[in-house]
RNA sequence: GGAGAGGUGGCUGAGCGGCCGAAAGCGGCGGUCUUGAAAACCGUUGAGGGUUGAUCCCCUCCCAGGGUUCGAAUCCCUGCCUCUCCGCCA
């Protein structure tokens, strides 16, 4: 959510700033609420004071003996007048928290124009494609050997975007993780953290995914509302939700595993083929809190943290700044890290790293007590995947694949594959 | 799943339906004292919002949502959460 007060001391700088993402906001039809509400409350407050007022009077008179059927009779009819004055103003409040909540970040001043990826802008590029001697398999012809990789069995179980993954594939991947955690915790100062994967509607709000996207979500139950969780983004950052932190305390930076669920509505067909785009995958998820002053660098920071796992197992790798229209709706700045994938002969989103500023930590109300001012002010809150497991695992399977089909393990998994160095 | 107890400020913990945003203690902050620190003493110390040039002032918040009442932290209903006991379990 964006700060109120920067709608009423320049709503057109609000207008011209969210038309970068296409966003046509009604600065108008915006305008109007909050005259409106502006007139409402005054109402409404000053109606509460007399209520507050004669109330205490009574209460005065009745200690004293008075007869109080006088006063009585004053207040009497004050009631449903107030009333009146309390539902219209907590109606029109609710009508514009409804506003305010569908209303995308501003972006950053850095973030460059563009409608969608092909405007998107290589920040660098690192590693070397693999020189192979013949045509290169995807995953999905590697990964049927022995059936290592079986997406028939999961479409059997549960349907289409759902996999199987057996023995050394399965490995590679829960080595993938343990790989990652373990760096994330010892080289990059992360605090390793579990938690729920099924989340409430409140949780889902505070990180923007309700209410305007709620149909990219798994729904697993009706009163009270539980969703299962499209990253671990949700849970992590929400541990902060109406909490005061002590300065001392930051930066928070944690990392947590997790699966993640998401219904891929609107993506009916799109990447059909493969395991790079599921309704359920693995992912590595890095969250930190910061003071403000600290979120460009920590963005940097984080993003360098995702990147070092994709050089420990040298897969080939880009850094793209995402342009306005791709820049998603919480997100101030987005750097997503794209994978070398030969099988495809292109580069694929391996890592999304984003600087939400205070747009998530207002909606949580998510502070810091600031030693300067003493006051509570918004913290400002970033994370990115380091990285989703899922593709990782297609990434090494077709890099450090050779003629004949087998996987050769990366260095740096061998240790967590108990000295397997080839998948046969 | 069954039975009971409870949810109050950073924490502990009081609170006859009216003068309670809330006693007291602890903690925090400022000061006195001290070479410095501790102790002691004095003062101060919740959040959000409205209005204002800024104060003043006003409103809301004692788990959440409804209700009763002129007036609710206090009474009633519903929900959520926590604790204890029993059952069932990983």
């Amino acid at each position: 959510m964006l700060d109120p007060r920067l709608f009423r001391a320049d709503p057109d700088f609000i207008r011209k700033q969210l038309s970068r993402r296409s966003f046509d906001f009604n600065s108008r039809y915006y305008a109007e609420l909050e005259a409106r509400r502006k007139d409402i409350q005054v109402k409404t407050q000053d109606l509460q004071n007399e209520r507050n007022k004669r109330s205490k009077l009574i209460g005065q008179a009745k200690a004293k003996g008075e007869d109080i059927q006088p006063l009585l009779d004053q207040v009497q009819h004050m009631a449903n007048q107030l009333k009146e004055a309390e539902m219209e103003l907590s109606e029109i409040q609710a009508k514009m928290t409804g506003l305010m909540e569908g209303i995308p970040n501003i972006l950053d001043g850095s973030v460059p124009d563009g409608k969608n990826e092909e405007a998107n802008i290589e920040i660098s590029r690192w590693g070397e494609s693999p020189a192979f001697d013949f045509e290169a398999k995807d995953h999905v012809d590697l990964g049927a050997r022995n059936k290592r990789m079986d997406f028939e069995l999961g479409a059997k179980i549960a349907g289409a975007r759902f996999i199987v993954l057996n023995g050394a594939l399965a490995r590679l991947q829960r080595a993938l993780i343990q790989l990652m955690l373990d760096t994330h915790v010892s080289e990059h100062g992360y605090s390793e953290t579990y938690v729920p994967f099924l989340v409430n509607a409140d949780s889902l709000r505070g990180t923007g995914q309700l209410p305007k996207f709620e149909a990219d979500l798994f729904k697993a139950n009706e009163d009270p509302a539980l969703y299962l969780i499209p990253t671990a983004e949700v849970p992590v950052t929400n541990m902060v939700r109406d909490v005061i932190i002590d300065a001392k305390d930051l930066p928070l930076k944690l990392v947590c595993h997790s699966p993640c669920f998401r219904s891929e509505a609107g993506a009916y067909g799109r990447d059909m083929r493969g395991m790079i785009r599921q309704h359920q995958f693995e992912k590595v998820e890095l969250v930190q809190i910061v003071r403000p002053e600290e979120s460009g660098r920590a963005h940097e920071e984080l993003t360098e943290h995702a990147e070092v796992i994709l050089k420990k197992l040298k897969l080939p790798y880009r850094k793209m700044l995402l342009c306005a229209g791709d820049t998603g709706f919480s997100s101030s700045k987005t750097y997503d890290l794209e994978v070398w994938l030969p099988g495809q002969g292109a580069y694929r989103e391996i890592s999304s790293c984003s600087n939400f500023k205070d747009f998530q930590a207002r909606r949580l109300q998510a502070r810091w007590r600031n030693p300067e001012t003493g006051k509570p002010e918004l913290v400002h809150t970033l994370n990115g995947s380091g990285l989703a497991a899922g593709r990782t695992l297609i990434a090494v399977m077709e890099n450090y694949q050779d003629a004949q089909g087998q996987i050769h393990i990366p260095e740096a998994l061998i240790s967590y594959m108990g000295g397997i160095e080839v998948i046969e």
